[in-house]
DNA sequence: AATAACAATTAGGAGTGCTAATTATCTGGC
DNA sequence: GCCAGATAATTAGCACTCCTAATTGTTATT
């Protein structure tokens, strides 16, 4: 069955890592539409889409790293948003270093501007809700093994967060149990940027993503649930 | 159950995109370690990608849709291509278009380039293999989403194409059959970009979309499945 | 034959993105 | 205390990306 399809078929991995660049590619092209009203360019709406959810402001060279460019270029953009009058320099921890933070003409324009992806987002809507969770759970995996091997910087996602407790309930469409608001939740809500992340260790890490791939239920509640003021 | 989340969460399908967002940043990012060693840029990889999958050519404002960019843009990177020797601009069938093609030294360029997304690939291969499939699948369904809703060309995916047969079979693991190798496949098969692609008529895509949705199976064999050289 | 539509390019300008070099500052050893 | 070395950000210089508007030549329409 299907026997000549495995010998001249691309493996299928490739042929997802080219689907994955299809839409990569659209998304690289509407960032332009969608930003060019706004009177700024893509780099720049991705800037202040990365300084909204960092009120504490943020060092260049960090700012450099999430973007996944060089501290030179992520200086010229930066330079161009404070000319903007998008962004704000402050003086850092360090005399040499600067911290950056958004304006609130910057956070006004990033709101505007954070609607264009929604031709993506409805794309994905035509998925059945069992498909979108499997998505967002494999797309989850493959993020995180991305950040394993060190292509991608740590992103806040649940399945790294210290306030994450993984199959804490038996309940199957809510097993897991988010320490920082103190609720139980599912699949469906796994987060991949959120705002409240705090890294756990990386043995926390580890032993965590073992019990969520394969849906360990842990019994002891009481004890494994501290919420937010038990740290 | 996870009530709570159901109200705080942003819906699961923006989440997705933002996921897609981290993955189409990190493709952008890793495009230019992968192009610049080779002496070119990730645009003009991106141009001989396309190039090599079309023997026959192709005018400029055509590839200007396919790379996503306006007409001028593509005008320039191509110049910079041919300059380098890696494309050869021909007449076209127009004395005001012309033929754009691939030259040795670029197919040989290509094929060296070709391997930067690796680490893409090795991520998504952490996977499963029954999630891969599924993956695919999810995946295939975006894209034809965003194709019917015109915010991506048209893409050279099976299930649109003239020559797939959707459950022509009663075997799972292979229900469909490509009538132009005349062999039957199963999901885990099926492509985004295949060379051989020939669309099918509008009406004809319903009907395949419909039965590959619902896994329809089709019993008249013999009358369905015409290979290459029942046209 | 005049006009409109089309394919590609050119002009001009802001921005992207790199490496290498520079300036200012901090850190560690002696 | 002071100097070597590491760091944070910027500058310089270059090639390319990406846009809109205007241009040139060609084809289609009337």
């Amino acid at each position: 069955m299907a026997a000549i399809f495995d010998t001249i078929s691309e493996p299928i991995a490739r042929r997802v890592t080219a689907g994955l660049g299809k839409i990569a590619l659209v998304l690289r092209s509407r960032a332009w539409k969608g930003a060019a009203p706004a009177g700024v360019t893509p780099t720049q709406v991705q800037v202040l889409g990365l300084l909204c959810g960092l009120p504490d402001g943020i060092r260049l060279a960090a700012l450099a790293q999430l973007m996944g460019v060089s501290a030179p270029t992520a200086s010229d953009t930066v330079s161009s948003l404070v000319a903007k009058g998008l962004v704000l320099k402050e003086p850092g921890t360090d005399r040499r270093s600067i911290g950056l933070r958004i304006t609130p003409a910057g956070k006004a324009l990033a709101d505007r501007a954070a609607a264009w992806p929604d031709f993506l987002t409805r794309a994905v809507d035509v998925l059945e809700s069992d498909e979108k969770t499997a998505f967002l759970r494999s797309l989850i995996r493959i993020i995180r093994s991305l950040q394993e091997s060190g292509d991608i910087p740590a992103q806040r996602m649940c399945v790294t967060c210290r306030y994450f407790r993984p199959g804490a309930y038996p309940d199957d469409a809510g097993p897991h149990h988010c320490a920082f608001v103190d609720a139980p939740f599912g699949d469906q809500h796994l987060r991949i940027d959120c705002a409240e992340h705090e890294a756990a260790s990386t043995a926390a890490q580890a032993e965590n993503w073992q019990r969520f791939m394969t849906g360990e239920r842990v019994a002891r509640r009481a004890e494994n649930l501290p919420g937010q003021f038990a740290r």
